[in-house]
DNA sequence: CGGGATCCAGACGGATACTG
DNA sequence: CAGTATCCGTCTGGATCCCG
């Protein structure tokens, strides 16, 4: 656990919009694996997610924080130093996220092939 | 199988809004378990969804079938017949609701909670 | 019966710039 | 460092009416 989260943890050329499973908004999925190994900063948190302003990070940790997933504290440090960390009820959707992925490894390329096929007959 | 669905499957009133747990689009995680147990017919999924319009409906079920969800078949009868049936893929995501209804039922009281003690120490 | 056509509103996510 | 402020385009979902 801490190592550091790499830019590249989310591959942002994967077709996630066609991904039919989500958990909470859109990038609550995501945040609730980068934290799963410990807390982390904000600015570690952006790291790995490059594709995510300052603003939508903010406010989906926020919504976060207010459903209980997990926790915001400020240390009284300067420079000024705040971590995330998972509450229990926030680990509690790690497993739900791996069955996810488990599916998605078995069967989206199915989903994206169908799709593709649809869109060929449908317009030529 | 081939019950009757009922008006009552869904309830309105749950709070499924701030349910953290979406597969596909609004709707379709419910239209899949409607289909779990045979095909159905246009009118029949309407009657158990009463709060979703005919044109979000057919919206919905022709993107699942765009994504080989499930598939829509024209009985050429008088009146005309429709009837809409899982495909395997879409029969594959059944294990992962069954899945996220076992995690609300475990967690989502918790939630709640959370996201109620939250908004009133925010606002008294 | 099984939709399509049209129009609309609000929420969501994002770009850019700025701050204690 | 860790955000906030402001503005804005898009897109989903819905209301209503109509049709083969």
């Amino acid at each position: 656990m801490r190592e550091p989260l790499s830019p590249e943890m989310f591959d942002p050329m994967c077709p996630s919009s066609a991904f039919p499973i989500q958990i909470g908004g859109k990038w609550t999925g995501m945040l609730i694996r980068c934290l799963e190994h410990g807390p982390r900063r904000f600015t570690e948190l952006r790291n790995a997610l490059p594709a995510v302003t300052p603003k939508v990070l903010s406010e989906t940790l926020r919504s976060m924080e207010r459903d209980g997933l997990l926790t915001r504290t400020v240390h009284d440090e300067n420079p000024p130093r705040v971590e995330y960390e998972l509450t229990g009820l926030g680990r509690s959707l790690l497993d739900l996220i791996e069955a996810s992925r488990a599916w998605a490894a078995e069967h989206f390329h199915t989903l994206l092939k169908a799709r593709d096929e649809h869109d060929l007959e449908s317009s030529p």
